[in-house]
DNA sequence: CTTGTACCCTGACCGC
DNA sequence: TGCGGTCAGGGTACAA
């Protein structure tokens, strides 16, 4: 679900409110989503009573950093919400309540996750860093760089937007977002990504950056599920330039999106305008 | 090492 | 109205 504007708008959100608190008890309704080590009990009874540090991001990971030396590492994939406040918001929207934190202000962090395939995972800080570093740059921070996005594509023959979702290459883009850079910088999806020009990667840079400073200026993008925590829609969806557009002709020559397959996933682009 | 595929799960939608 | 097939903002395990 989420991408990096979106975990980013929920990380806003939620980050004053959380930190500093104390979690009293936490009750989890499905336990699937606990991914061990340790099992969701042992979660239950190593979250509870603990208070809150910070609450960062990195790439599409939400961190719920603990005093000690742990924290908790959220994924929310497609459909994992939070919502925050002394009772459920919305049941209608709420219908798959997977797991509550009841905090020391009495109100309690309520996550909703219909598809169950996000989730937690209590890590100890050397667990996390050996994590987080296979992670890629981020690309809305300042090293960012042209010359660093044309480290991460050198040498891949796999079509550049493959590349792109490697969380290990570039951290944060995903499926809509590596369409609409790619778009934006009228690159072909399919070209192996080690053969763009450095003036192509230095398009597709400055597009990557646009695009996602856009989309947080925006709230992200609410294709079907995704909601910020007050449980408003993004609004990026209406400034989205190929994403979803298959049939409908190109903002930019009027030729048809054409909707294509790469690994596993849809890529939506315009073979007359991007190469 | 790199690359592709299957899979986790539910719900919405489409054609029959 | 029901049924099967397909698809969905992700990531990981495993095979080649």
């Amino acid at each position: 679900m989420p991408e990096l504007p979106e975990v980013e708008t929920i990380r806003r959100d939620l980050a004053a409110e959380l930190s500093g608190r104390a979690i009293e008890t936490v009750r989890v309704h499905q336990p699937d989503i606990v991914l061990p080590p340790p099992g969701p009990a042992a979660f239950v009874d190593r979250v509870s009573g603990r208070r809150i540090g910070s609450f960062d991001r990195r790439a599409k990971y939400l961190l719920l950093r603990l005093l000690g030396d742990e924290l908790v590492q959220v994924q929310l994939r497609m459909t994992g919400r939070f919502a925050l406040g002394t009772s459920l918001p919305d049941p209608e929207e709420f219908t798959h309540l997977a797991a509550e934190f009841d905090l020391d202000d009495g109100r309690t962090l309520f996550y909703d996750d219909t598809r169950r395939l996000g989730g937690f995972r209590l890590l100890s800080s050397a667990d996390w860093a050996s994590i987080e570093a296979k992670l890629g740059p981020e690309p809305l921070e300042e090293g960012f760089t042209a010359a660093v996005l044309a480290a991460a594509l050198a040498d891949r023959r796999a079509p550049v937007k493959n590349v792109l979702l490697d969380q290990r290459r570039v951290a944060g883009l995903g499926n809509i977002y590596a369409a609409e850079a790619l778009f934006a910088s009228r690159l072909d999806p399919r070209r192996a990504a080690g053969s763009l020009s450095a003036e192509e990667v230095e398009r597709l840079h400055d597009a990557i950056r646009a695009t996602l400073l856009d989309a947080l200026e925006h709230a992200g993008t609410t294709f079907s599920d995704y909601r910020a925590v007050n449980g408003s829609s993004g609004r990026f969806q209406d400034r989205l330039k190929v994403y979803g557009r298959e049939g409908s002709p190109c903002l930019r020559c009027a030729e048809p999106i054409v909707r294509i397959v790469q690994a596993g996933r849809s890529t939506c682009f315009c073979p007359s305008c991007q190469h």
